[in-house]
DNA sequence: TCAAATGTACGAATGTATTCGTATTAACAA
DNA sequence: TTGTTAATACGAATACATTCGTACATTTGA
């Protein structure tokens, strides 16, 4: 069993985004792409991130003194639970009607459409 | 300009979602909904729901001793919101991971996936 | 060498969501 | 009429997430 009921929260998600996109990354690293978008200051970047370790959402390398963080939930994984959660709590169960509000919604490009009824072949010829 | 930059929180998505099914209801009769999945008391979701009357999220007619609550936000354009955000806070900004995360997972049926694809087609031709 | 810069640890303040207990009021039935 | 039941109002406790200040340790370069 790979322990993984965790939630994370919002802003641990930002910083799990970072760390999956980037790979392993110091604190500095995450918190100066967080400040692109966000105000808050490194210390509460280092506090998250420590919060995270606790939590086993992360790893980290203390072997020197500036440590490196790594994700330990998998993107997928973590992907999944959030998508499942919302199609339960916001669309009664249905997959399909999250999947056209996402798609009339964020007007997915003309690739973007094709390569999803590619994907739906391969669920149909099944 | 309508009023909604109002994110819900969970419990009040809840809520929500019965108000949106069922249509205007009372306290009690959310409860009772409720009820079925958690534990909480009957005074919390009646506190909820109050405080969801002063954040805008729902009205209620006081004409009886009995309230009645309904939905103030639109079903549709929560959705939206949710799952705009969820997009960019998920998924990069990709639509299309989103959507066949939302598929590969919850085994969506032959028929809702042939009803996604001729959306799709829909969306393609114009 | 040693001071400035850079890092971690961690307590504590703040904010917000959730939960419940208790007081009070209204409806209703015996 | 009156007491039991069902409802609302609301303060307060609890929980959890976010934020920052400050103390302390390590590195580094002049």
């Amino acid at each position: 069993m790979t322990t993984e009921n965790l939630k994370p929260t919002e802003s641990e998600l930002e910083i799990l985004q970072i760390l999956w996109e980037r790979g392993d990354s110091t604190v500095r690293a995450v918190h100066e792409i967080l400040e692109k978008t966000k105000d808050s200051g490194y210390t509460t970047t280092l506090k998250l991130m420590q919060i995270m370790h606790e939590k086993g959402l992360v790893d980290r390398d203390t072997s020197s003194k500036t440590h490196v963080y790594r994700a330990l939930v998998n993107q997928e994984r973590t992907q999944q639970q959030l998508v499942s959660k919302m199609i339960d709590n916001v669309f009664n169960g249905s997959a399909a009607r999250l999947v056209m509000q996402a798609l009339g919604n964020h007007k997915a490009s003309k690739d973007e459409i094709d390569s999803i009824k590619k994907y739906l072949d391969e669920l149909s010829n099944k």
